[in-house]
DNA sequence: GCTATGGTGTTACCGGCGGTAACACGGTGT
DNA sequence: ACACCGTGTTACCGCCGGTAACACCATAGC
């Protein structure tokens, strides 16, 4: 019942390509309505799929928060030290929300707060990137012996500083990318010192 | 028109309170038709006052948001030095977000999230907290001659750490305030140092 | 051939939301 | 007696998320 190409893994995919193409285009406004017309359907048929609209949501958050993580997790792996992971991660950070605000913006807000049974499952976002930050700063070989409590209230300590200031950056567009980046590494690498 | 104590004002102050009781009690279920009977009333009233609901939730969302904002301004300006300011800005903001987590909820997601008008109106909560801090930074003694580029960045940088491991710290209650409020401030005050 | 079955698609509806129009009541000034 | 104005109501609109019911069209089995 699989080795087939096309059939209903594909036909979902396709729907969420749609979903995508109308939060990335409409911001806030990605309705149940607009989504089944993008796709040339209508809502039952989005409904089959998914269940509900927190289930859509899950599903296209599913996917950005993937790739969003794999990137941020390459570059936690940044050789040439802490500071260099360090500004590796946070430019990534902003790399990825400045590509793609609209995206951002879905992932942060409508995913994690206007559907709140997905904070059990996607898990907000910021807080899976504060998790693999923790996970990160556990070992890191300059922190190494770093109490339990403070590697996980700095991981999302520093998640939220990095989303923070991107949402101020993203109404900010004549700050430099690289300004943000230094003025945030300095201060975290600094910080690190403390441990 | 005025000198008198009842009429207009009083009614507003009262609907609010009514509004504060709602979003209190029920979270985000803080309909405007629930809160019209909670105030005893029916919707068209509400609107009559506030507009619509933008302008409900701007009114509400004013009040806490400067009571807050003192909160912050009070703490920013405790003496004995730059780490006693740290620490007692940070323990103000988790400190009130524990006495009300529902009304902080509402302020940092559906005020600044759901209705977009209030951007520009109360813009946000964390944003003003993240103005508001850059103006201490700017002023403080220990980080005289600090780049404006640098006091915005970390400003807001700084606010979305310590909302962030709010949010976290609310999720996860069995770890101490002071836990938290240490970790963050040590990690801010070393951080500082490369000022 | 004809019928079951299962997936794709539709139309048409439900309850509830934010928001508004229209009207009813009661005091006040002239 | 009358117009006026603020307070309050009922009853409605359009839109949203969500669902029931039915139509279509393949393939599979007899």
């Amino acid at each position: 019942m699989s080795a087939m190409t096309s059939s209903v893994v594909d036909r979902r995919a396709g729907l969420l390509e749609a979903a995508d193409r109308v939060v990335r285009r409409e911001g806030s406004a990605a309705t149940m309505n607009v989504i089944a017309a993008e796709a040339g359907i209508t809502k039952p048929i989005l409904y089959r799929h998914f269940g509900d609209k927190g289930g859509l949501y899950r599903a296209l958050a599913a996917r950005h928060i993937e790739d969003l993580l794999a990137r941020l997790r390459e570059a936690l792996l940044t050789h040439g030290g802490l500071a260099a992971r360090t500004r590796a991660t946070v430019d990534a950070y902003l790399a990825s929300i400045e590509e793609q605000p609209q995206i951002y913006r879905f992932l942060v807000q409508r995913a994690a707060v206007e559907e709140p049974a997905v904070r059990g499952d996607v898990e907000g976002f910021v807080r899976r990137f504060g998790d693999e930050l923790a996970e990160g700063i556990r070992n890191e070989p300059a922190l190494s012996g770093i109490s339990e409590a403070r590697a996980v209230v700095w991981a999302h300590g520093i998640a939220g500083m990095v989303q923070g200031a991107g949402d101020w950056w993203l109404d900010h567009p004549e700050v430099p990318r690289a300004t943000v980046v230094e003025e945030l590494t300095a201060l975290l690498v600094a910080g690190f010192g403390s441990a």
